[in-house]
RNA sequence: GGGCGUGUAGCUCAGCCGGUAGAGCAGCGGCCUUUUAAGCCGUUGGUCGCAGGUUCGAUUCCUGCCACGCUCACCA
């Protein structure tokens, strides 16, 4: 039950005052000639011809004395101050502003445009006209809302009181435009794979599981669309991607949403390296395209996307290095590795010491070189036993041919070539299986159907994943995923504790 | 899931050594025909997140719960 405050219950008497007087608080159509900015942009030649201009948006803040008042309409591409004078429009015009008019109401305003005296451009309304009632009154003018909570239930307030966070969806807009624009003039073509799958896989996670009726069988919302993508590549399809949302039933964090929004591609003949450069090219062409630079701040941070020799491409045992100054080798046993960097890994009660040499060595990249990424770095070969879909490097039996990309702190893309050896990709969902077996609720399924289109033959290729919602962070300068989410994941909104205690397990 | 913090008027926030609450903005009533958080005068509005406990008395102290934020764990 929506609560009716009195300012609330004011409004809604206001509706039935209008009503009564036989006028419509809720317009049908309407159809303005200008948007405020247009009105900005060509406000010389539109002071001098006197000419009638008609907009439409959101009444804001009124400054009212007596018979005259300014108040600023907002529309879709910004806002612009109007003027309404006693005298200069129908009385009953200005009766509605005065008696019925709250900030917050969607209005229709006919009039020219003219310079006030402090030199802000502005419309001097001849008509006004009511074409939304709204009821429910605005958050203070001044302060705006800042409960984070409600700016993210309530984004459209939040959206019609905080310009930044206007702004920042129009730019994350624009990404995947931009994005969808590159590839598409590039040759990829734009795919649409299941998003409910009844053998989830493609990455290292666990999914939400949802149930069919009809068929009588559990659905899950898909982990990633790789698998699909690439029977694509054995039918034929040598250039694809799919930019849409993935589902990980894991924990909620300042950089992680339980959807999120992937861009994956696949490109048929090439390998991980060609895929790291079209990466980085698509990266750059997209700041440029949206942020009109190749540089731009992130949480403080300069971040050039475009440096002199390129962005840098270390190995991960390259960048251990560097970072830590201990040389590593992805064949030493764990107990060597242990020795050395141990004490450097933080880790709940005695879990180090269960780490494979793998899992040691990630970790301490995780933990120290992460960190310390804040230019654009590609991260080349990882463990080819974390790399179950990924090709082994010819000349190095442990590494796979994988990269991952790291800017301003975050895993913006993970890539790498594609293992496409039916008997040998077996073998690795078996592997899978086997860690499930033990009790790993992140390892893979087997997929046979997949393994069955490998064998029909997968050309060579490479893929890419890029989390969108990462590169939209970058480009916005939010510190939190939830800022470049509409409609962040949230608990239900509820006044009482839950009452079914009897679903806990 | 653990730790820390927050929750008071529509919004932004004070306050509370325990005696049932204040400001600004918004609203309402006045004055006001170039304002920019307009101004001036007056005024309405609150189960102080929810439920218990201690107490003569709880918004304040204690416990539990709910929600949100930060953080750790997990992860991408």
């Amino acid at each position: 039950m929506l609560e009716r405050s009195e300012l609330i219950q004011n409004r809604y008497n206001k509706v039935d005052a209008l009503r009564q007087k036989g006028i419509n608080p809720y317009i049908n159509r309407f159809d303005p000639t200008h948007s405020s900015q247009s009105i900005l942009d060509n406000a010389d030649a539109l002071i001098t011809s006197e000419q009638k201009v008609v907009i439409a948006g959101r009444v804001l803040t009124i400054r009212s004395f007596g018979k005259a008042a300014f108040f600023h309409v907002m529309d879709g591409s910004g806002k612009i101050q109007a003027f309404i004078k006693s005298g200069m429009l129908p009385d009953e015009d200005f009766a509605l502003f005065k008696e019925i008019l709250d900030s917050g109401d969607i209005v229709g305003i006919e009039g020219i445009v003219f310079r006030t005296k402090t030199g802000e451009i502005t419309v001097l309304a001849q008509r006004l006209f009511l074409l939304t009632k709204s009821v429910r009154p605005l958050p203070e003018k001044w302060h705006g809302l800042r409960d984070t909570d409600k700016r993210y239930r309530q984004r459209y307030v939040d959206l019609i009181v905080n310009e930044d966070v206007h702004k920042t969806f129009e730019t994350r807009s624009r990404i995947i435009s931009s994005c969808r624009r590159y590839l598409d003039e590039r040759g990829y073509m734009e795919v649409e794979t299941p998003m409910m799958q009844p053998i989830y896989g493609g990455a290292l996670a666990r999914p939400f599981v949802t149930h069919h009726n009809t068929l009588d069988m559990d659905l899950f919302l898909r982990i990633a669309p790789e698998l699909y993508l690439k029977r694509l590549l054995v039918g034929g399809f040598e250039k694809v991607y799919e930019i849409n949302r993935n589902f990980r039933n894991e924990g909620i964090s300042i950089r992680h949403n339980p959807e999120f929004t992937m861009l994956e591609l696949y490109t048929a003949y090439w390998d991980y390296k060609n895929t790291a450069e079209l990466l980085e090219e698509m990266i750059r062409t997209i700041a440029q395209d949206v942020l009109g630079d190749t540089k731009f701040i992130y949480q403080g941070d300069e971040i050039d996307l475009a440096p002199a020799n390129g962005w840098k491409r270390l190995t991960m045992l390259e960048a251990i290095k560097a970072e830590t100054g201990h040389d590593l080798h992805w064949d030493e046993p764990a107990n060597a590795i242990r020795l050395k960097i141990g004490h450097l890994i933080e880790a709940p009660e005695g879990k180090v010491k269960d780490l494979s040499a793998a899992d040691l060595i990630i970790e301490l990249f995780e933990q120290k070189v992460e960190p310390a990424l804040i230019q654009p770095t590609f991260i080349m070969e990882f463990p080819k036993s974390k790399s179950p879909l990924a090709k082994t490097k010819p000349d190095d039996p442990l590494v796979a041919e994988r990269f991952e990309l790291f800017m301003g702190k975050l895993e913006i893309a993970n890539a790498y070539s594609e293992l496409n050896d039916p008997a040998e990709q077996l073998l690795r969902f078996q592997e899978q299986a086997r860690r499930r077996a033990a009790g790993d609720s992140e390892a893979m399924c087997i997929d046979e159907d997949y393994v069955r289109a490998l064998e029909h033959g997968m050309p060579p290729a490479s893929g890419l994943g890029v989390g969108m919602d990462r590169v939209a962070m970058l480009f916005t300068d939010s510190y939190s995923v939830r800022d470049v989410i509409l409609f962040p994941t949230l608990r239900p909104e509820t006044g009482q504790p839950s009452s079914d205690e009897a679903e806990d397990e």
